[in-house]
DNA sequence: GAAGATAGTGTTAAATTAACACATTATGAA
DNA sequence: TTCATAATGTGTTAATTTAACACTATCTTC
């Protein structure tokens, strides 16, 4: 490869024989008994023998970021309509350990409780609650962090709290994953006025199975509503 | 290098010979006779040759991406000191006719009215509106619309305009850059009454020179104030 | 059928945003 | 020096949105 013309700069040649590598890591949220967790790998490279990892793979030569980044994602959930939003890249010269190794960092909203860990990957996999996580390995605490950041930000602004829940949810449940996830109370008929203004929630007439009180009213994400609207810029703030 | 045991796919080995090449793209944003502009250096490589491009570079064996892109803005105009956000990567395989070139996208706002071009890259270097740019080099184009999208986003969540303008401006200047650049209409009191409640403008207890008319009092950013706000959340929002 | 537990609902005050018109102050020309 | 011109600069009111707040309804279990 020789040095583009658009590219107006001659201070440091790139060196032909740079060991470039190029990968992406996902931080995947799941939400579990009111808790958000992430998804981990145990590391078993030195010098983070024994810590935990955000779950990534180098980009391979026939596609782009995305699509590593959802290639990821089915192979450890078999899933593969998953939220996915690109956060941003992790790039310091020194970030790894086996040499020049660049990442572009997304996030991903799955429900646990449709998600069966894949056979092949179960067994190293491990969903760990973001609050008990205070170290991790190579740069990924602070990938996580500013995932996690965004994921926030992205929670107030546009409604993707759904994709953590299993398609049928209650009120009540929508409102806690805000809460734990904002780390905010919110007002219950507030918050309830707030969702019905918005459209987005299809009432399915049909109730909690299973628990010892009055049961809540269940509802799903309408699709559609969300695609109208998203496209001319919807303000959900929550 | 080897591939690293935190990354869980084995489907398409990376080969050890594969050039890959990581480079930032800028999307440098200048503001001008009421008009949003941005810096464009021309093409001569095929199949491009003659389109104008972005300002872009290879990331460096000793930097970060945001180092790179620091480093583009201070060959370009020789300025340190300049606005600077990353937006995405780019990196469909087929993006470059050289090969396997990922970028890494940053948007940045400079005030052309302070800003020399230096003299190195001056000639190649032109400034074009926005709006007339159809078409560029590469996927620039897609780069720049995705940078413009985020320009407008944080346009109106932070305090971001002044980046655009001299030192010393009138409100005016200030909403009509808003105007511009957001494509909406304000009303100048509501704008007026607005900063004046966020407390981020110092009023200079000076005016314009040699206008025609009642000259503006000027204004200048308070950076005390932001960096104050930001780090707890200011709710810009115009 | 009573007790326990959670679901579900409406009103009012406060704050924010939107809409709107005229007086002020400088320049420059008669 | 005064008048026309061209822009700056300012306040009030209505509409909307957000925040605060407490009780009734419905189901289960004992």
């Amino acid at each position: 490869m020789t040095r583009s013309d658009n590219i107006v700069l001659a201070l440091s040649p790139i060196d032909e024989d740079l060991k470039l590598a190029f990968t992406v890591d996902c931080v995947i949220f799941g939400y579990d008994n009111d808790d958000l967790k992430v998804l981990t790998i145990e590391c078993n490279m030195d010098p983070f023998m024994g810590m935990i990892s955000l779950l990534g793979d180098f980009i391979t030569q026939d596609e782009d970021a995305d699509s590593a980044a959802k290639r990821i994602l089915k192979y450890c959930t078999g899933n593969e309509d998953i939220f996915l939003e690109e956060v941003k890249s992790f790039s310091k010269p020194d970030r790894h350990p086996f040499g020049r190794v660049i990442t572009i960092a997304f996030y991903s909203l799955v429900p646990i409780s449709l998600t069966k860990l894949t056979d092949s990957a179960d067994k190293h996999l491990k969903w760990v609650s973001v609050d008990e996580i205070t170290e991790m390995a190579f740069d990924h605490k602070e990938i996580l962090d500013n995932c996690l950041y965004q994921l926030r930000k992205s929670l107030r602004e546009k409604p993707i709290g759904f994709e953590l829940l299993p398609k049928k949810f209650s009120l009540k449940q929508l409102q806690t994953l805000y809460e734990v996830v904002l780390g905010i109370e919110l007002d219950k008929r507030n918050f309830r006025r707030k969702l019905r203004s918005l459209n987005i929630l299809i009432d399915l007439e049909e109730r909690q199975q299973e628990v010892s009180h009055r049961p809540a009213k269940l509802y799903k994400f309408d699709e559609h509503s969300f695609e109208k609207k998203s496209s001319d810029g919807l303000k959900f703030e929550i």
